[in-house]
DNA sequence: ATAAAAAACTAATAAGTGTTAGTTTTGATA
DNA sequence: TATCAAAACTAACACTTATTAGTTTTTTAT
């Protein structure tokens, strides 16, 4: 009999929401089947039923983690007293390191939560807006101050948190890129643009 | 009886195609039924195949037309002699325009291509991994000439590439913003950067 | 060793899937 | 008006889906 083996730092849940989240990146949601999924973890798909509630319960845990940690990084850059530029390199590198260190996870968060049945769609979509206004606001500031120069701030956050995403392509690529080079290099092309 | 309505400048395959990129694009392939997608025409499901070979057909309809539009433009680019400068914002605001103008279809080619079937999933990631290199050779002699600060140059595109995908969000916002203002601010922003 | 709880199993359910076969309706042409 | 192909329909197929019920095995605690 195949069993679920739990460690110190995750719970069987967790062992199930970590596989979830890459058969998920890697087919869809909607593609990936629950028996597939207990096949991946070595046990049938009805046993996965002692330990989750229902498959759209693992998405909402996959997504809502994602965006927790986010909003909580948030919390923290807000507080700090430095330039809004520096606040802005700060979220950035923050994004960059998330989709390094939680590849599935935030590919699901971004790319799946579509399929978020309600009310959990409406306040993720609500959580989401929330947070790219508060980046809004810092670009905002950084206007007045004069650090940063005059675009519209709503698309500069647009562009930016779109622009971080290429992670994931590089992701498929491994074209013998550093991630520090990487991270370096995004950063630098969004502060400082591409022209000589 | 219910009628698939072809016009002038679109076959009734057309017509369903058309269909199939909104709902994909808003459900996702795999949760797309073609029931639905028929209820969405105003038919019934089965009558969709005196027209079309199968649901993976109209992923493949929408994926290759896009894909090679892409690559046409592509080609164009690359015949013309000014600056590797202004071949990037020609590209640049070719991706923006194509997401404006046919939102659905870039999106669905964007995301769902996964879902394509063999050989067309081979081909489509060649296809792309081709059109990404040639992006490369343009910013490799950008920065040969001194047009282009000595970024990595797969890096470079990669984020490019992606940041224009923040048309997408734009679109679920609709923030009172006019598609020129957005269009000229991702070109800017990518070739200036954020800092005054 | 025994009892209780946790977690695995098998089997089944009701609903939904893409697609095909066979039939009827529609619209155009002779 | 009769004919014929295009395109709609109904009905069904064979399969897969998430999830539940009921049972057995395994683990934990006494």
């Amino acid at each position: 009999m195949a069993k679920i083996i739990a460690s110190k730092n995750s719970s069987k849940k967790e062992v199930i929401a970590k596989k979830a989240a890459a058969l998920f990146r890697n087919k869809s949601f909607a593609a990936t089947s629950m028996r597939e999924l207990a096949e991946n973890i070595g046990v049938e798909a009805s046993s996965l039923y002692n330990h989750i509630g229902s498959k759209n319960e693992l998405l909402q845990t996959i997504c809502f983690k994602v965006a927790n940690d986010f909003t909580i990084h948030l919390n923290d850059v807000e507080k700090k007293t430095n330039s809004n530029i520096a606040k802005l390199e700060d979220l950035i590198r923050f994004h960059i390191n998330m989709m390094l260190s939680h590849p599935d996870e935030v590919f699901v968060a971004n790319h799946e939560w579509k399929q978020l049945s309600e009310p959990f769609l409406s306040n993720f979509m609500n959580q989401r807006k929330s947070y790219e206004n508060r980046w809004v606001e810092i670009i905002k500031e950084g206007i007045r101050k004069k650090e940063i120069r005059n675009l519209n701030p709503h698309i500069a956050v647009l562009t930016i948190l779109s622009a971080v995403r290429s992670v994931e392509f590089w992701q498929r690529h491994k074209k013998s890129i550093e991630s520090n080079e990487l991270e370096s290099n995004i950063v630098d092309h969004l502060l400082n643009g591409l022209i000589k």
